[in-house]
DNA sequence: CAACCAATCAACGAATCAGTTGAATATTAG
DNA sequence: CTAATATTCAACTGATTCGTTGATTGGTTG
């Protein structure tokens, strides 16, 4: 029999998989290329890596399959090669959290502490946004909400929130969202929010696992 | 801001979970002790590793939380942590079926074109296995039946079959399983099933991902 | 205690990986 | 065509990983 050969071949491609996501910079990575198609260039200056390196890293989660590369011009938009993606970095999201004391105790010290342990479950905005009883907010940089975002939410990028405080409904609640469930941006905001008086909240997770999850989408 | 001490730490540690899933050795032992617990020296022969070989695994394995060691006399027996673990493997088994070119090309070769593409869908077989319709056949080793198995299952290991076929209903179909998508033992069974006239078909899943849905275990 | 066995540890060489630097390639702008 | 820019490639260093070998620990048995 030859199913040795076969077990050997098989887990040594599934292994690729597992170690292209097993570096930290190749991590951060995929959680902006998650939020929609950029260039090289801009992916290394978020992450603060020289060109060189994040093009190598970009190359290798390439050949993982885990993004796609599209030639636009001179550049190169990296892109997710689809939600099977996404749902393998929530697995290992949570395998991390369950099983990893040290994962446990950053999430608790720089998000549960902060918020108040009360994120807002996906279908609850759902429900609450259509009858307008919440105002929606992506607090991302306004090319990624161009990229997608959930519907009928208003963007206002964090690091602007405070200017633009007077395009935000007084008497209505509003539910943060960002990239991802690690992303402080919604946290910082949501803060922000409650300290003016607004009754503010978190959504659970980000654009990348809504989107994910098949629910509604718009750009 | 000292959020980028918080992503960095965090990316540490879930990159440190995707590592410990990024050997062929370490996911192949994955695959044996999701069956059940096992001591070293056993998983050692059934991966044909040297046994210090193993143990290290089997140490980087658990200290990723993946796995944990319980003492028990003289050996040492490993187990799962936990079904997100099955989920975490699942993840990483989609990802690598639908974008990678080699994975798909070997499921094709070894599975498919044995199996006739039709795999029995796990709500299927729990609907039809309560009236009494299929008989369900477990065809791991009875160390792995005898550690868990789907509610009814009648337990022949793949390798005794020819011996056993007196005690399969003749009229009723079959369902075989084993220890998960990829393992051959319920392919090679139900091809033999199928030369003697049984109508055989395999279930897309294997024991470990059946428990980790959720779904009710025998033991 | 001595013998024995499972498991781990320590140390080593080969292989792979991560990041830097500087050169090479490709596409657009002038 | 030339210059400029985004990206990739090549070469190299230091760090990590994998497997083996032989010694060591720890618990059981006679």
């Amino acid at each position: 029999m030859s199913s040795g050969r076969f077990k050997q071949d098989l887990y040594g491609q599934l292994a690729r998989v597992a170690r292209a996501i097993g570096h930290p910079n190749r991590l951060e990575l995929l959680e902006y290329i998650a939020q929609g198609s950029r260039p090289v260039d801009e992916l290394a200056a978020m992450t603060r890596l020289s060109v060189a390196n994040a093009s190598k890293h970009l190359q290798d989660l390439r050949q993982a399959g885990l993004v796609r590369a599209r030639k636009e011009g001179v550049r190169v938009y990296y892109e997710l090669a689809g939600p099977d993606v996404v749902d393998l970095l929530s697995a290992v999201r949570i395998v991390g959290e369950t099983r990893l004391a040290e994962v446990e105790q950053l999430v608790r010290t720089y998000i549960d502490a902060r918020d108040d342990l009360e994120p807002v479950p996906v279908d609850e905005v759902l429900r609450r946004a259509r009858q307008g009883l919440v105002t929606v907010l992506d607090v991302r940089p306004p090319e990624e909400y161009a990229a997608g975002h959930l519907p009928g939410a208003v963007n206002i990028a964090a690091d602007s929130l405070a200017g633009h405080l007077k395009s935000l409904p007084r008497g209505r609640e509003v539910v943060a969202y960002c990239r991802g469930p690690y992303c402080l941006l919604s946290v910082d905001a949501v803060a922000f929010l409650r300290e003016r008086g607004y009754k503010a909240r978190r959504l659970e997770n980000g654009f990348p696992e809504w989107k994910a999850a098949g629910l509604p989408v718009e750009t």
